[in-house]
DNA sequence: TGGTATAGTATTAAAAAAGGTACTGTTACG
DNA sequence: CGTAACAGTACCTTTTTTAATACTATACCA
């Protein structure tokens, strides 16, 4: 594994947030309600019904997200925040503030490099 | 591209510090210090000469990293951080924060499941 | 009887990221 | 003359991540 300590934090920290939609799953579930499967789909429109389990499994493993089975049918289950996974909440919040400060940016960066392109 | 702005806002903070080495090099210049590429192998012993090109070029374009040749023989180039790419600080802190404390987690988690996994 | 909702799994394919190895040109050192 | 240091590039392979599509079981509703 990674030797270097300061490099190892980095890694510690970061797998569990990245993946595709981890950052937004966790964004959601930090609102503090549960939520059903198909919720967060309708929430994530984008997203396919297997990366959303893929995802919801990892964190569940890491124990970021709690799965509590309704044994009922239709089936029922509903994930939420754990405590562990509330920690994150800094981390998310400073991304989220820097991303709202720098999206633009990179829009302009986007447009500037599309029409450099056709010089 | 993203439709929902809060995914937006973490996408473009997570696409400059994401990659497999991109926060340790960002920590290491952010000391302040500009860097050689040498330098920076040696910092980072495992990284190839073609992953670390890859990755500071990457960062180069989107301004997080000034890259200065000298022309002499044998060549000379030094890396530094920009002060967009300075602004990444605040972020890197709290994942160093957090990883701090939790790698001890993982790695009781990880030797947990080992063990378990011989059940 | 057919359709809808739930929460998924299985299989395959495609795309992205990372890694491995060899190679470049120039100069200084011994 | 042989070798090392510098800062890379080229080419190819492997690994990881993400996506697309079809499929499952059960119950309720019309």
């Amino acid at each position: 594994m990674q030797k270097n300590p300061v490099q190892c934090q980095f890694v510690t920290a970061l797998n569990s947030i990245v993946g595709k939609w981890k950052p937004i799953i966790l964004y959601h579930l930090l609102q503090g309600k549960p939520l059903r499967f198909n919720e967060l789909r309708r929430l994530l429109p984008d997203i396919t019904q297997r990366m959303l389990t893929l995802h919801l499994r990892e964190m569940e493993e890491e124990e970021l997200v709690k799965r509590v089975i309704y044994p009922q049918i239709p089936p029922k289950v509903e994930y939420s925040i754990t405590e562990y996974g509330m920690s994150l909440s800094p981390i998310l919040e400073v991304l989220h503030q820097w991303g709202a400060a720098h999206v633009e940016r990179k829009q302009f960066n986007k447009e500037n490099n599309e029409q450099t392109e056709t010089d």
